[in-house]
DNA sequence: AGGAGAATAGAA
DNA sequence: TCTATTCTCCTG
């Protein structure tokens, strides 16, 4: 008997790459079914006036109050590319941004994939010798030819492999192949056999740590490898792998951007004895695409990636690396705004494997969370190598008269480091854009008085060219004093001089040896950092530069670090600027002095008695962390509290202004208990012509901030301000201020 | 976001 | 009156 109300037959949902909170219903195209199996295929479909790859998201019947649907133009995928655990994570990802899904799904994706473009063929190439090569080699040159030859002796090898092995292999083996001694060949990348090669022995905390891996390896579990500098960290992570190898699963490692270096990837690929995939920013799209289709097929098994990586396949997964855990680049500041260490610890979870979590010196968020019993604490106390700890001392500036920021003191003390042969680091912290004003007499420096309490200052940043001053948390504003309150000294300053200023005074200062930069202006491109630092070698000289020299390179020659700007990291408005100055501290302390000279460190600063400068210098990093855990939790912000930033751009501030004053009041319609701040101008207030503001969302607990943005959202993306702007919304933000 | 059609303001 | 540019709306 034939139904008399048919039920129409089911549609696509799919997740388009367009900033909408919604799926969009495609019929498949005509003489096709929708099918649950369709879900994480890609689809090419028109949409408006322009064609668009979408994601399956959910089939279903068609929403009755849509009349007539488009077909889709195309399957692109006869399988998902997109399925299981990874599909999931992703959900959840876009869940907790609160971001589209189909945005998400687009920045999970490579670039070549998300275009439309067929999965690409994963076979990988190798040399081999040609029949004429075997007989000849033994009649070639010593030299790298000759070195090839020997080593594809035994049978075909991988490029892969190569890499790691022989330096500028390639050249070697365009002059084989040119006699026809060698030749290329695509292999079809089939899982390899690990031929692991042993290491340096471990010590018994060392091995202690391995062991707590391995008992832990049939299922989630979050570990902190929490080591000091040199303490052998990185023989741990290889230890794991080797053992997830063995077992035939695959591991991920993520590092920070300035950590994927040739050097790191030689020693995986030397002692792992399987092809080791990078992932950063530098790979071409093809290749991105063909090693995450590898990843996704089973066929890779080891991946070193960056930020991006944590969106890798893993259908055979068996372990998760995070190395240097407390790293700011693992989170995204633009489009979605994921952080990879937490988006891995869920996918860790998803998967049921261990999800390792290393640092010398933790993110406060991992300790807190070690603490509380939900990662376990595997501690590494002594140095792996002999080398002593730098001794570091404190140089008080106050009312000593500053060349870029430079005391009499700093310049004599490089004087001397640079009479005995070594070498100088000058090392400018430079965090955040609204600089605080700052006493040079006293070291006074603003604070706001309606938030500020005696145990905890709000310090009130620098706006309008040095003329005012504004609190970020309550949006208070007073004119800058002209003179300070303290002492009455006319020496108020907003801080901070730039590495160039530097460079110029100790070039003036030290004629005859090389002054270098090093910072974004100078080193632009992945390899430049390595290039300038070989070329510098261990000559004689300064080195002046930023972040970007507090870790990576070895510099064996390094016997003086000189740290500037250390102040602002204690006044910042930023309440994580006590934190990352602490890190930065104890790595860049970590550059002086190699086994033979003991290093040293030298700290300028107005508040030689800082409590955070004395508990660092005496009791380390745990100290310290933990006198700042207590901060946090009685001033009420994370991890004892949960944040989110709106931030919105627009020609007009009003324009800015209007849009998040709605957003504010949207939030309050959802009678959540949440702390707001804003709207306040954002720390760099025009940017190209642009108007910037945001507003700040607090709440003592996650549950509460996210019902509060789904509350809100719907209303916030329907309301006519929002048109007028460009705004993004970022929960867990890293920089407020 | 990004494209299209509508509205608006300047130049002949 | 015509055209260059900004604005608004919509996407299945």
């Amino acid at each position: 008997m034939p139904d008399a109300h048919p039920t129409p037959p089911p549609v696509w949902r799919l997740a388009l790459p367009v900033p909408l909170p919604r799926l969009f219903d495609y019929r498949p195209p005509v003489g096709e079914t929708a099918e649950p199996g369709d879900i994480g295929q890609r689809v090419r479909v028109t949409f408006g006036s322009r064609e668009l790859v979408g994601i399956v998201a959910e089939t279903g019947p068609a929403d009755a109050e849509t009349p007539e649907l488009k077909h889709a133009l195309a399957r692109l995928d006869p399988e998902p590319v997109l399925q299981g655990e990874l599909l999931e994570s992703l959900q959840w990802l876009a869940r907790y941004t609160h971001a589209p899904l189909g945005e998400v799904l687009a920045t999970a994706l490579p670039a070549a994939l998300r275009r439309g473009d067929a999965l690409p063929d994963t076979h990988t190439w190798a040399w081999q010798l040609t029949e004429a090569g075997q007989t000849a080699r033994e009649r070639l040159r010593s030299g790298k030819p000759r070195r090839l030859a020997d080593r594809l002796q035994g049978g075909p090898c991988d490029e892969d492999m190569l890499d790691g092995e022989i330096e500028d292999w390639r050249s070697a083996a365009r002059a084989l192949a040119k006699r026809g001694l060698a030749e290329r060949l695509a292999v079809p990348a089939v899982a390899h056999a690990p031929a692991p090669r042993p290491g340096p022995a471990l010590n018994a905390e060392q091995q202690a740590a391995v062991e707590a891996i391995l008992a832990a390896r049939d299922g989630f579990a979050a570990m902190l490898l929490d080591g000091v500098t040199g303490s052998g960290k990185t023989e741990v992570y290889l230890h794991a792998i080797a053992d997830c190898l063995a077992r035939g699963r695959q591991a991920l490692v993520l590092v920070p951007e300035i950590g994927l270096t040739p050097q790191t990837l030689a020693r995986f690929r030397a002692r792992l004895g399987v092809p080791v995939h990078a992932l950063h920013s530098g790979l071409s799209d093809g290749e991105r695409a063909r090693t995450w289709t590898a990843f996704a097929r089973g066929e890779a098994r080891v991946a070193v990636g960056t930020r991006s990586a944590a969106f890798l396949p893993l259908p055979e997964a068996g372990l998760i690396v995070i190395d240097e855990e407390h790293d700011g680049s693992f989170k995204q500041l633009d489009g979605i705004r994921y952080h990879a260490r937490d988006f891995a610890l869920v996918r860790g979870k998803a998967l049921g494997v261990p999800v390792l979590l290393g640092s010398a010196t933790p993110s406060l968020e991992s300790l807190r969370n070690a603490q509380m019993g939900r990662y376990s604490h595997l501690r590494l106390h002594q140095r792996a190598g002999q080398a002593q700890p730098p001794s570091v001392r404190v140089c008080d500036v106050r009312k000593r008269p500053l060349e870029a920021g430079l005391s009499p003191e700093m310049l004599e003390t490089i004087g001397h480091a640079l009479d005995a042969d070594g070498q100088v680091l000058v090392f400018k912290n430079r965090r955040g854009y609204a600089p605080v004003l700052l006493c040079h007499d006293c070291g006074w420096s603003a604070q706001c008085q309606r938030c500020s309490t005696p145990l905890q200052g709000t310090p009130m940043t620098v706006h309008g060219g040095g003329r005012r001053l504004q609190c970020h948390h309550c949006g208070a504003r007073r004119p800058a004093p002209n003179a300070c309150p303290d002492c009455g000294g006319l020496a108020l300053q907003p801080q901070g001089a730039g590495t160039e200023r530097i460079e110029e005074v100790l070039t003036a200062r030290f004629p005859d040896v090389p002054v270098l930069r090093i910072d974004r202006g100078t080193t632009q491109r992945r390899d430049a950092l390595e290039q300038h630092l070989a070329k510098f070698g261990t000559q004689r000289g300064i080195l002046v530069g930023t972040q970007m020299l507090a870790k990576g390179h070895d510099l064996p020659n390094l016997t003086l670090v000189a740290v500037v700007g250390v102040d602002e990291g204690l006044f910042s408005a930023d309440f994580r600027a006590p934190e990352k100055l602490a890190q930065l501290l104890i790595q860049v302390a970590g550059r002086a002095g190699r086994a033979q000279r003991r290093g040293e460190v030298l700290l300028q600063t107005h508040h030689p008695g800082h409590p955070l400068l004395a508990t660092l210098l005496t009791g380390g990093y745990h100290a310290f962390a933990e006198e700042e855990l207590a901060q946090r939790e009685m001033a009420g912000f994370p991890p004892f509290s949960h944040m989110a930033m709106f931030r919105a751009e627009a020609q007009q501030v009003e324009t800015c202004d209007a849009f998040l004053r709605m957003a504010r009041e949207a939030l309050q319609q959802t009678q959540t208990p949440l702390d707001l701040h804003g709207p306040l101008p954002a720390p760099m207030p025009r940017r190209a012509g642009f108007q910037r503001m945001q507003l700040l969302l607090s709440a003592a607990d996650r549950r509460s901030l996210h019902a509060a943005l789904d509350g809100a959202l719907p209303a916030i993306y329907a309301a006519p301000q929002a048109r007028k702007v460009r705004w993004s919304l970022d929960v867990d933000p890293v920089d407020l201020y």
